[in-house]
DNA sequence: AATTAAATTTATACTAAGTCTAAATACTAA
DNA sequence: TTAGTATTTAGACTTAGTATAAATTTAATT
């Protein structure tokens, strides 16, 4: 409930992640940290991390791997996993609120939010010729 | 792709995780077969649990959670998670067949399977009396 | 500007969940 | 039996992440 303090650490990190086309794991950000040029403490990578999460400046996605990814898309969607090659694609269509009703009526819980991972074969997974 | 071989261990381990009502952790779990009068390997449980989601005869849980929990329940269905108290409630609904297809049509996935994991507040945590 | 206080970074120790390994047991099949 | 395979066991190890305490940076106060 405190002001934004985005130091260098913490920008660096934001903006890396910010333009990241994929979902990096924490390592994958270190290794892409040091690759620009910057050298930040191991902890000091997680903490930026868990600040950014906190703030609703990143998304910490949670897919079912042994490790956190980090996602610079802020605004409601999902992911779609590939089991062969292991990419993550973004899902933007959300699921039918039709649905969410149904599952709070039939739960007795009051839905705030759904984690939905999708697992399938990517196209190019599919079509290795090409 | 070899026969079912139902050790004493992973008959015991089987037993216990149907009987649950709950979803509980490996770390749950070898404390109830420890109150069931039974002592088994820490990796041994381990071992079992896998094996046994291998063969299908119970499922693992990635609810986002740091530990897996293991589901005597093998019918498809999702879960949803009490942010105030923890307790994890079965979500026997599907998804809208609808809303898979849309979602393999845009990101050109094969889709084969979907984990939705609901986030909210359950009916106890929401009425507090009674 | 100098001093104090608060926040952050750093290095490193530690934790939690799970896997791996090698020896000991148990089971199966000649 | 005996040999061969599978499983269990104990304990070392790995991976991802958190906690701690000292050092550094930043901000506020005199
Ligand atoms: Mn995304
Ligand atoms: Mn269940
Ligand atoms: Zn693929
Ligand atoms: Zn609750």
């Amino acid at each position: 409930m405190s002001r934004l303090n985005l130091t260098t650490q913490r920008k660096a990190i934001l903006d890396l992640v910010q333009s990241c086309e994929d979902h990096p794991t924490a390592a994958e950000i270190m290794e892409r940290l040091r690759m620009n040029g910057h050298q930040f403490a191991y902890g000091t990578v997680y903490n930026s991390l868990r600040y950014l999460t906190d703030a609703g400046l990143i998304r910490e996605l949670k897919l079912g791997e042994t490790a956190s990814r980090y996602d610079g898309r802020t605004e409601d969607h999902y992911h779609i996993v590939c089991k062969k090659c292991g990419r993550v694609d973004e899902v933007l269509s959300a699921p039918p609120a039709e649905w969410i009703r149904e599952v709070a009526a039939k739960t007795n819980y009051d839905v705030h939010h759904s984690q939905v991972v999708f697992e399938g074969v990517c196209y190019s997974c599919k079509h290795p010729n090409a």
